[in-house]
DNA sequence: GATGAATGAGTATTCATTCAT
DNA sequence: TATGAATGAATACTCATTCAT
């Protein structure tokens, strides 16, 4: 492994375990065994390490991201996977999660998370509308269903270690996540049910 | 306003729009136009500033949300109105769904908000599991529900910034406020209808 | 006990344990359960306490010192409950060693205890000259018996924690204070034993 | 010279003069003329620096002692090398003694000094015992003895600003320490003439 | 690429002291 | 006498960053 890519190592470990502010160059030249100038070689400030991290992480979400959008005919199985390669990437990708979750609400660091999960979210949104261009209309919009979608993936994961704690249970354990899949396309399918009912109502 | 208070709602602010570490007692005073010292007159130190902060926010928000469970009749009702009631908190309450956001994670302050949020879930768990016990089986268990309704509340606010500024509007506004509180009603519905379906399949 | 007499102990106490300047007022005010202010209505400032503490102690010390001085006809006698007035004074006065050992080597306080050791130190020095006149010759002079003594004493004191860990014993105990003042008196003895011996060569 | 050496000089000088406490880093730092965070740089903290300033002195103190100690055959000569070692290093680092008196008492740093002083007693000892094992016995037991000549010596120099003043003389002018020194050597004589005299007692 | 030394501005926190009541 | 609130100046210590080599 290369000097830097330890250090992004390191920096990644550590933003995500205690936040960008509490992270300290110390700390994360300390912790990937690296010469503090050194850092300061390969990385203009601390925030271009932030930089590279979220670019790094966003690298490997839109690629796996965009994939599972495309070249599939099923649109449920569409969703369905996306739903799925996301948990799969926030399951393994902890820090990713912890560093959106804390940067992205608001404060300085909002704008680079924006730039980088706004094509992702065009994306989506596009997916979705053009599946179910009725859903514009009515209480199950497309933007809302996005939201919801969106907000019960990360949540899961966001609040895992305190939902966890409180529910006596890890729940980034294998058969944990498994279940939140499975219950993440059930809600698909019941929304989804739902909306086409909605579209054919005449069927009676 | 007591100088007290008026530390309070500084910290509260700075917590909130910059988060615990890059919110410097220095600026919290200056806000507040108090004495640095007068500040460690009242709090020990900035971690009892932050504790304070919270059970301000907490008790205000237990209070409301144990009262919206408790004394409906219909249960229905009873969820829609905590999450109403729920809703509206966070609407006016920006810093809190930050501070909570930021500092829940993982981190130093997890533990704080654990304590606080914790005997929420529960009565939240209670309420759900007595109203459909059946739910427990199958992939909508009464827990996944609860991350789910919890994920697609605090999201909306978590990434309302972010969100609002792709899609092209506010979402703090009170009509898309509103709206989203309908997505969540007819989420909501659609679920406990399908619940309701699952337990009386044979009645055809 | 009055307001002001718990102010004083509670300084004298901490002025012995952690020195003037590790001393806070806070703690002083805290130990004696006093208001800080209180604490300045009764003292100027901080450096008017260790002037009260001080004087407190030396006004005791002057008292029994110099009546141990005076009205005894022998000497030896007189040396020796000289000594045995002080080594008591000390044993009971734990503080007052740490304080006066502490702040009269060097810095701001030297001053203080030089003003009120001085006339007692003056009061030591006559007596041995007018007792050995010929002492002063040679050397064995007073000066020097006097200091010699006057550190046999306090030394064993001050350092009497430190010597005390060494020797696996507590320095402080009766016993061991009673040791020491039979080696002391034994000291003298000896010493004055060869002054007078000096005196009288001519017995050969 | 280098600048981590300039920092143990400013706070020996400092610690010396006004104490542990009244020395503050801003003034170490400004009377050697570093960069206050090139401090921290060398040493952890101010406690830290304390360690290594009194581990300079202790280093050479045992140096000389030791030496003094050992491969002289004559028991007095060799006591009185000790003597002289001890006061002539005492005279040249006059801020050792003052950080040693201060700091020896009690409070926070008596262990550090008990650590590095204890090696030196215990030679001591060792050697006053071996040379008069009778001594054991009696009231002028070696260990009495080793505290009171301890006593004799290092009084002189912690109370030397004092007594001088008293004195009107410079306790620390090369005459009156060499004056010191003959008045030691003299009262070891006489002590250890009575201790052999005491272990032949029947000869006449 | 790599490093030890250096820095200015900043951090949270505490100090002795004073004020109004 | 007594107190709660207030203060300016100082404290030890850390930060991200730069420099010369």
């Amino acid at each position: 492994m290369t000097a830097r890519d330890g250090i992004l190592n390191a920096a990644e470990t550590l933003f995500g375990e205690l936040g960008f502010d509490a992270a300290t160059t110390r700390e994360i030249t300390r912790l990937s065994g690296v010469n503090k100038a050194l850092m300061y070689y390969y990385f203009d400030n601390k925030n271009a390490l932030l930089d590279s991290v979220l670019d790094r992480y966003f690298d490997k979400l839109n690629e796996i991201l965009l994939q599972a959008m495309e070249r599939e005919s099923d649109l449920r199985g569409r969703l369905k996977r996306v739903i799925d390669v996301y948990v799969d990437f926030l399951q393994h990708n902890v820090n990713f999660s912890r560093i959106v979750q804390r940067e992205s609400g608001a404060g300085r660091h909002m704008d680079k998370i924006f730039d980088r999960l706004s094509p992702l979210f065009q994306a989506g949104m596009v997916t979705t509308q053009e599946a179910y261009p009725a859903a514009r209309r009515g209480e199950i919009s497309s933007e809302q269903l996005l939201i919801s979608f969106y907000g019960m993936i990360v949540s899961y994961f966001n609040f895992g270690p305190l939902l966890g704690r409180l529910m006596n249970t890890d729940l980034f354990s294998i058969e944990n996540v498994e279940t939140r899949k499975k219950h993440l396309h059930r809600m698909l399918d019941v929304v989804l049910d739902e909306l086409e009912r909605q579209e054919q109502p005449e069927q009676e």
